[in-house]
DNA sequence: TTGAAAGCGCTAACAA
DNA sequence: TTGTTAGCGCTTTCAA
């Protein structure tokens, strides 16, 4: 059916070992006998077959990117990074859906033992996370968005805290005070998000008030729903992620209330509806091209010298400010504190 | 290092082939040795190597998925599809982007050669589509999205003139006669939903008005801005995909229009923005699980009977009604056909 | 510069 | 039921 090596030397009238040589061009094979390898291989079609390759050079060129779900655009725009690299430095990508449940993690990781893979790439639970420096893994392991406490492993998110104080800092600015914000309680992301935000808060003299919810946007709506309905209702509100983000629009537009006019939302997460929405929505933009080509970066620089300390790399957010933060004009609600 | 199968056999006191059937389950091997083989396996920590057993049992386990690019979000869907019911094939997914790029497409099919993969599934250029029957493939190919004119291969994508033709019947009982469209050049479902839309005007004893662009958000938003500038401006507009969509929204928002009660949007892809966005656009949703899931359908199919016919599988689109197309309450425009 | 030969880890005849 | 052995396609010694 499909020819090997053997074919192509046969044909060539060459030993296999020559044909091997001509195609890595490792050694120098004369310029004679690589013109009749080059037309043999023409000749029988001639592919390389990579599973005999790895398996005799124990190197598979591949490597894991391991995420929740690729559909959350964080994790769409990190794949496509992490792809773009990769296939620039001529490996394949093997992509996996956890769903956030920590079996699907461990069979992935499971896998790619299996796979010999060179490197994995990971987005783990927080669950996960911490037990990931108690097993001993045989392939290099970056984390991303979700960075172990442990610590142990090379790894590369953003600076969720900082990233949440710019946010909080910003609406400080526009004049809003009574700030409250939903976090997810999934990943440890949201955790750092929400220490940020409580530590602005408290830099500002300003009364942190937020909920951790599970990572869906009915959740972030009901409990905004709730805020919304007290008479010193909060006049700025933020989501640690776009899911949750999209539920706080939807509460507001419920509960009657114009964005920014009566109170102000903003969030994480730069998706596209945060754009076209009216008024725009102010975000924190992840840099998830950076993210994506670091954790390559982190990946190859451990291959390298495995004896290397892990590192931790926080990349900074930038906010883009939109409409539905704009300058507060109304007079400060009864309670709200001067500023 | 990594432990082998031999590792294991001697551990265990066994030979090699019967620590390999234990391990498959294919034949009955006898209780005591069972237990010994798992004893010896827990021991050495044995993990199977998938090189290995690739090159051997010829079969690698792994489908390729080509797309033209991740962060499209139908693709971003299908993609989830393809990989949950590989996952449950027990199929490994490798995943690359083309860019639109035929070398790159070009590229990654003789990457599925060498990989020995056990099918690919792949959308398409146009370009690439037509000459794809003029090459034999080691693998079974299915096409999604892009089905090519010449047929010849499996496929699954959208029934996208009948799409085409719901939108306008749609806007037409809305009370809307002045329909323009703008479609994607790239892509043979570009051509397909304008021709849809061509033959539903016609039907309703409308003028087509359409225009082929680049995919582009700005390329709409252009197209649109001229049409609204006219006097006897349309009272509809079409896109015949999410990008081109919001960049219709745009135009209409430019020109100091008014959603539905100026002039009515609607397009393809129910994407999060869309029923975000006030009012909500009214759009085509694609049944994005059901295409990945029929590919991989498709797929399992002729691995089994390669002789089969092949097979073209068109799935209907569901049409959801927003606000961007809300019936028509002020005078017909002058011109405008009365219906 | 080239060839012969060993062997990566595994599966599947074939024998026993 | 189990073991022996050949060999999948390739790379890489070691010799020539």
């Amino acid at each position: 059916m499909t020819s090997s090596i053997k074919d192509v030397a046969r044909v060539a009238g060459v030993s296999v070992a020559t044909v091997s040589r001509a195609l890595s061009g490792s050694t120098v094979v004369s310029p004679e006998l690589t013109a009749r390898i080059q037309a043999a291989i023409h000749e029988t079609g001639y592919r390389p077959n990579l599973s005999a390759r790895r398996l005799r050079s124990r190197d598979s060129g591949t490597i894991g990117l391991i995420v929740a779900d690729i559909r959350n655009p964080f994790f769409t725009a990190v794949s496509r990074a992490v792809e773009d690299e990769a296939y620039r430095a001529g490996l394949r990508v093997i992509l996996c859906n956890t769903d956030e449940n920590p079996e699907k993690e461990a069979m992935y990781l499971n896998l790619m033992e299996e796979e010999r893979v060179t490197g994995v790439i990971f987005a783990p639970t927080r669950q996960t996370a911490d037990q990931l420096a108690l097993q001993a893994w045989s392939f290099p392991l970056v984390l991303i968005d979700r960075v172990s406490a442990r610590g142990g492993h090379d790894a590369v998110a953003l600076d969720n805290a900082a990233a949440s104080s710019m946010l909080v800092e910003h609406l400080h600015a526009q004049g809003y005070r009574r700030i409250a914000g939903v976090f997810g309680n999934a990943s440890s992301s949201g955790a750092e998000r929400h220490d940020g935000y409580v530590a602005a808060m408290f830099r500002l003299g300003l009364e942190p008030r937020s909920m951790f919810v599970p990572p869906q946007a009915q959740a972030a709506e009901q409990a905004a729903l709730q805020w919304l309905a007290e008479a010193a209702r909060p006049d700025a509100l933020i989501a640690s992620n776009g899911l949750l983000l999209m539920g706080l629009v939807r509460a507001v537009r419920q509960a009657g209330l114009a964005l920014a006019r009566d109170v102000a939302v903003a969030g994480f997460d730069n998706e596209s509806w945060t754009e076209i929405v009216e008024p725009g929505l102010t975000v924190i933009a992840q840099p998830v091209d950076a993210i994506g080509r670091n954790a390559m970066m982190l990946l190859a620089a451990r291959l390298k010298d495995p004896t290397l300390p892990a590192r931790k790399l926080l990349l900074s957010g930038r906010c883009i400010a939109r409409g539905s933060t704009a300058r507060r004009v109304s007079p400060a609600l009864p309670g709200s504190a001067a500023g």
